[in-house]
DNA sequence: CTGTTTGTTTGTCGATCGACCAACAAACCG
DNA sequence: CGGTTTGTTGGTCGATCGACAAACAAACAG
């Protein structure tokens, strides 16, 4: 069952790539499939042969964008050595991701479609359902550090905590959006880590 | 010059509270004429001999946006009278704003229209111009606290703290979005006020 | 009353939306 | 080669988009 029929003459990929180039400029409701078919260099049919509807498009052009400029913040978040270095770097590393010159200067996980239509709520609470998980990925961190012993934080302060850098984050984008610098994102960041001694060393009462 | 010609059937300002409620539901884009014309319960080209286009439509809106939302943080922000705790209302009355159970939870100006199709990027920058009077504003409050006394910090910090601040409000509006109740976010708030501390002490590295 | 002014209703305009079908084209199988 | 399978092209579908024009309705001026 090698292949049989006629060949595509797209590579799924590059054609992906160019979906996403698209979709991250306009947002999901404000991209069309017209505008992506020529995006793409095929006809709409063949969109929908490929990757099925819009709303499956976008759902594949997120997993694109979620391992390519989702990967460097992801991987800050893990590869250092004490939770404080982590969150720090992964700040920094969003900042890099939404202030390339090559690209839009914000994160379509949070911009692409935070309100819309009612007919594409579906996507709008799937891009939640990411931000969330975004979130769940700082409070798991957090957690690490308690066991590894580099963070000392009562329970309830790590979902304060989490949820305060990944509001950074979030923020972070929005400034990009209207044009905020790197340089202007390196101070936000040494501002939003200026809390960080008295988080993790005070009793804190940030419960909730 | 009294009242000439057939008077209007219904009333200006409910008919634009009304449109204010469905573009705060759905978005710029998300919201279309005939919603609209249903909603404020007259005809679409009642709406054109009012209002005008849909894009004055919407840039009226968001000034009784800005008039009613928009005016408790604004006021938390001039009202008090130490600069800490202005901030601190600030953050606190965008938190009340954003999770009131009769509304959309999250802030129109940050999520009505970020992103979007070609043919409206002159509204998304109108929202982004907006923002970016949010930032001035607080920059200013906080320029007023080094005159009266309450608040010691170097000239490029304040635009960092400002900018610090602005982007956790922004934050705090995608938080509110995707479900985050109002304890919630206050203990964001308690998180972001634990750097204001060292930020106004220190010699503080926030350059740039 | 008539004429003027203003607002509303109804209908429609060309364009575009997402979606998909039928016809055609190019590969492999035997 | 013919038959099968798969992909692509061009066209079309009903619905809807924002925008407006023409006809009708209700007030005032004189």
């Amino acid at each position: 069952m090698a292949t049989r029929g006629r060949p595509r003459t797209f590579d799924p990929d590059t054609a992906l790539r160019q979906a996403l180039d698209l979709f991250w400029e306009r947002g999901y409701e404000g991209t069309s499939l017209s505008d992506l078919a020529q995006a793409m260099g095929i006809a709409s049919a063949s969109i929908y042969a490929c990757f099925g509807s819009k709303e499956d498009l976008f759902r594949q052009v997120m997993a694109l964008y979620g391992t390519t400029s989702g990967e460097p913040p992801r991987r800050a978040l893990h590869e250092h050595p004490t939770t404080r270095a982590a969150i720090h770097a992964m700040l920094r590393a969003t900042a890099d991701e939404i202030t390339r010159p090559d690209a839009p200067h914000y994160c379509m996980l949070i911009l692409a479609a935070p309100t819309g239509a009612v007919e594409n709520r579906a996507i709008q609470e799937f891009l939640a359902d990411l931000r969330r998980d975004m979130r769940t990925a700082v409070q798991d961190r957090l957690a690490r550090g308690v066991a590894d012993g580099d963070l000392t934080a009562p329970p309830a302060a790590l979902d304060a905590i989490a949820r305060y850098y990944t509001t950074v984050v979030q923020g972070l984008s929005v400034q990009a959006r209207d044009g905020a610098t790197r340089a202007e994102l390196e101070a936000v960041i040494t501002c939003a880590m200026a809390a960080w001694d008295t988080l993790t060393s005070a009793p804190s009462r940030t419960g909730a």
